[in-house]
DNA sequence: CTGAAAGCGCTAACAT
DNA sequence: ATGTTAGCGCTTTCAG
């Protein structure tokens, strides 16, 4: 048996078609009893509408793509993806996902099938600054689109992104506060293929951004033990990296962390050489969590606006959506250090 | 400027607009040089096909809805919609996701608007057992549906859950073995108002079968002292329990914690009162993450197949899609108790 | 091998 | 206030 239509409303109730939409969509002149007919009419045959024929018609979709690099196993992006959903579902649009673990050709091949699909504007992380080409293709679709979490230079689009530089700096700051003096900094990054010193090409503006602060912190602080390593975002690699680290002569007496992945890393080193958070290590990481709060001594992060930024991804696309001639925006949130126990305090000789 | 139809394809080739379906389809009998031609005009116009509209002929969309009652922050539910959102896409389908946080008329409008926008079928968490008259929505609307995670009593669908009851009675066995004779066990569950002892209505099957397996292994060795308390998944609440509990006369040796936000309470409150795990007081959990490894010592937990599960789904919901007539199936799969260092081993008197 | 024409379900001019 | 008709972009009979 066929799903209803809105024939069949129409022939149930003894009208025509076009009464029976203006009577559901309650639009046009149309009087008080034939709404009610037809109403009465569609329930009783259990009529749904069928949203794919009216977007045809429309010419959209009240749908919105977004292409995600997650790894929900990421504390940002799941909060992420939720908060888009549910602000999406409150302005009256359904979110279809994807995901492209970084990679940059299933990314491409997303944003093409999404573009299909018609969806009314796309939500992106890109996962490279380097190359648009596919993003492009989004505007030439005539399609708004909202990158968030990194930036991509020469795009026409509205971005919302975090200012990490501050905090990560800050973090240092604390660090040398705290007389530190030989501090290590473990950046996750996938332009690597195992850990180096040297910094190396990144392959985005939030690892660029922190790295970045790190760095400042470092040269206004004058601290001459700094040692770099980029690590692929891989547990086994990071922990060997820890490990040296960690094992050396001179080892660092606090690590700063570009991820929740890497500070992985470095606890999961640590238990495993018997060293203790925070006394024979300190720690620093960047994304908040619920756990990094409950553990004993709860570990010092930078802390990002999430939900904040997967609001306001929505909104500013919607505005986009609505209005075609509006102008791209960049926006760039707050982020904050929450400290807690993970920095040791160590005496001044 | 419109974006190119397959009108504008046909033009620009200088066929007919059928032929240019069967050449960029690959269907039906076609010169090879036709082909080519048409494929070239795509080309050169910037051609990209408007899947709405095949689907509005096709009468299908290849798109499966996903309504999940995350809360992201949920390990399990965040693995799984990857799990489900990956698979999905190899499998040549795209994901509409709706998240209802545990709350049933968001649950049924969810349904509703992703039938109407015409899903091929549906991948859900059902927040409650005890009610089901919108998901037998679904099945006349001649869509198949998924349940996952939780099982409803008298739908007529495909469910996929894991077996939480054995792993959890083998947790108390555990727990026995290592000479804990007072134990307590905090079960969230929407159905309280404020933590209780006694044993409410649970809303899930997943719960009840944890709840289950922890009796049972109460049961079978004898366990004294066996303290329940069924709270809100809400921290405040939570950890007022859990407090109540570790200042009482005789307070448990170990807590048992049916999720992980009641195992964030336990860490939490424990810190509070300078309580260490394990040594003052055990812990165990169920759906493991990566920080309950990195920890020292590591969160022994009740691990649940997310991966095997996500994928299974997807795969059941894709046959049921392909075979109307195929008949729902009751899968399921093992969980796996891992041992970590949590669960204090007390000497014998 | 290709073209003409119908129709998926809906809405919106344009009539009446 | 309601009906008639066209058409969104596509695929698929049916003719030729």
């Amino acid at each position: 048996m066929r799903k209803p239509t809105i024939n069949d409303v129409a022939a149930a109730a003894g009208v025509s078609r076009a009464t029976a939409s203006r009577a559901l969509s309650d639009y046009g002149r149309i009087s008080a009893d034939t709404v009610a007919a037809v109403k009465a009419a569609a329930e009783s045959i259990g009529y749904t509408p069928n949203q794919v024929a009216r977007s045809m018609r429309a010419g959209n979709t009240k749908t919105i793509g977004l292409v995600i690099i997650a790894d929900f196993t990421n504390v940002f992006f799941d909060r992420a993806t939720k908060g888009i959903v549910d602000t999406a579902r409150a302005s009256g649009y359904e979110v279809l996902i994807s995901n492209t673990d970084e990679n940059l050709a299933v990314e491409r091949e997303a944003i093409q099938t999404l573009l299909e699909k018609q969806v009314d504007g796309l939500i992106v992380v890109p996962s490279t600054a380097a190359v648009h080409d596919h993003l492009d293709l989004i505007a030439r679709n005539n399609k708004p689109m909202v990158t968030i979490d990194r930036l991509v230079p020469g795009i026409n689009a509205t971005s919302i992104t975090t200012n990490d530089f501050e905090s990560c700096e800050k973090a240092v700051h604390e660090a040398k506060a705290k007389n530190h003096k030989n501090m290590a900094f473990l950046i996750a990054t996938s332009t690597v293929q195992s850990p180096q010193a040297e910094k190396p090409i990144l392959q985005n503006s939030t690892i660029e951004d922190r790295v970045n602060g790190f760095m400042n912190g470092v040269i206004d602080n004058k601290v001459k033990d700094a040692k770099w390593v980029y690590s692929p975002d891989n547990p086994q690699q990071a922990e060997d990296a820890v490990a040296k680290l960690l094992t050396a002569k001179n080892p660092p007496t606090i690590i700063f962390t570009s991820n929740n992945d890497m500070a992985l890393a470095v606890m999961r080193t640590a238990n495993r050489l018997k060293l203790n958070i925070p006394n024979d290590v300190s720690l620093v990481t960047v994304d908040d969590s619920q756990w990094l709060d409950a553990i004993a001594p709860g570990i010092t992060v930078v802390e990002r606006p999430v939900d904040e930024l997967a609001r306001l991804a929505v909104k500013k696309l919607i505005e986009h959506i609505n209005n075609k001639s509006k102008k791209p925006e960049k926006i760039v949130l707050p982020t904050n250090l929450i400290s807690r126990g993970s920095i040791k305090a160590i005496k001044a000789k």
